[in-house]
DNA sequence: GATAAGTTTGACCAATCGGTCAATTCTTCT
DNA sequence: AGAAGAATTGACCGATTGGTCAAACTTATC
């Protein structure tokens, strides 16, 4: 997290600071943005003094693009889960539900994600033109493989991976506007798992060739 | 969008500015979120000087009232194509097209309903508990109706409605993200209607009954 | 226990923020 | 033409912004 040429051991006091500005920064950077986020604001959440928060990043962009690398990687750990080995039905069922749980566990990461995108994306770009990009041409050609072995019915794979990420994105972006519909409360441990069930069989039955 | 007490007809000078500024405000509200935009931005894009904005919108809190109020406006336009009195599969496809068609053309009016999401809609908040939720109650109602008669599998309507909301959306706030990966174009108009026809295509598979 | 290094903090800075205001210009009406 | 009102604008205000800095305080090392 912090310079990765520490040597030394760090001070779990050190580290302890550091995490806490760091998670202050997601839970902000993710409720304002970049733009609308600032680091009082921040260093309120952390509560430590704002001089504090500078010690260990320099300057608001430092702790954002910290924060966001660590968004990506949390992503590629579970674009990971895609397994072209398996069956289309196992290998897109375990990607929903690698990436529905994502957005249970770290609604935060995936509203920052959504916020980059939504300001024009000027840190992550390099990353969806080069990294994300080759992710999908690799899997559109499992999902093409697919598709000619009859094991999927006629689709353009890019379109339909654009469905999982709107989806499963959703849980966590619009966990507001769910909780609003739901009473008030967040979706329960149980609404949960039934919504993840249900969008996994929506999406194999509208892909999978009949009576599969 | 000025004061609907208007009683004499509005020149066209300030019909024009009023508008410009409307614009603008949207376009940056879509970009930074509420507290990442500034008046001065607003401004700028209106080319206008500031004090000129503040002429005809008193503050930022009600100039993004106004945009906010206006994009609940074009959501309501879009609810209403869901036709309870046609069948599942065209009720289904022409609210999905309805909402593909709204997020090609007003890509930043669902943009600036994610960032009040995204901040925890302290305006939107009573729309979404009140005419929001009734909407999807009484849809909820027509959809187990259809299931009932046989005529869509078994699911829970609201987990279904997220998902077309989720799809639809996407197509709106993740257009940056999909340009990127597009070679840096935007999706052509072609392009757009091959997406728009898979998402139906594909929800439709998920929830008719097999051999519909 | 002294010295050095690492850490914490209030006070402060220039730039930008939302918003005001008086002076000016443009329109409209008679 | 000229008065009245509407619209436009540069200058300005106090508050907030990201960031700095020197002084004070801890901690590790000998």
């Amino acid at each position: 997290m912090a310079s990765e040429l520490t040597r030394t051991p760090r001070s779990t006091a050190r580290e302890g600071r550091e995490k806490a500005i760091f998670e202050a920064a997601r839970s902000v950077f993710a409720e304002f943005g970049y733009k609308g986020s600032t680091t009082a604001e921040i260093a309120k959440r952390a509560e430590i003094p704002k001089a504090n928060l500078h010690y260990y990043f320099p300057t608001k962009e430092a702790l954002y693009r910290a924060v966001t690398e660590d968004v990506l990687n949390t992503w590629l750990e579970a674009a990971s889960s895609f397994d072209e080995s398996a069956d289309p039905s196992e290998a897109i069922a375990a990607y929903v539900s690698a990436k529905m749980d994502m957005a249970r566990q770290d609604p935060i990461g995936s509203r920052i994600w959504a916020n980059e995108i939504l300001r024009g994306a000027p840190v992550i770009g390099d990353f969806l033109e080069t990294t994300l990009l080759d992710w999908l041409k690799s899997r559109e050609t499992i999902v093409r493989r697919w598709i000619k072995a009859g094991k999927l019915v006629a689709l353009e794979p890019r379109y339909f991976f654009y469905m999982i990420w709107a989806t499963t994105q959703h849980y966590a972006d619009f966990e507001g506007q769910m909780a609003a519909l739901n009473g008030g409360k967040p979706l329960s441990d149980a609404q949960f798992e039934a919504a993840k069930a249900q969008v996994i069989a929506t999406l194999l039955r509208g892909v999978l060739p009949s009576g599969t």
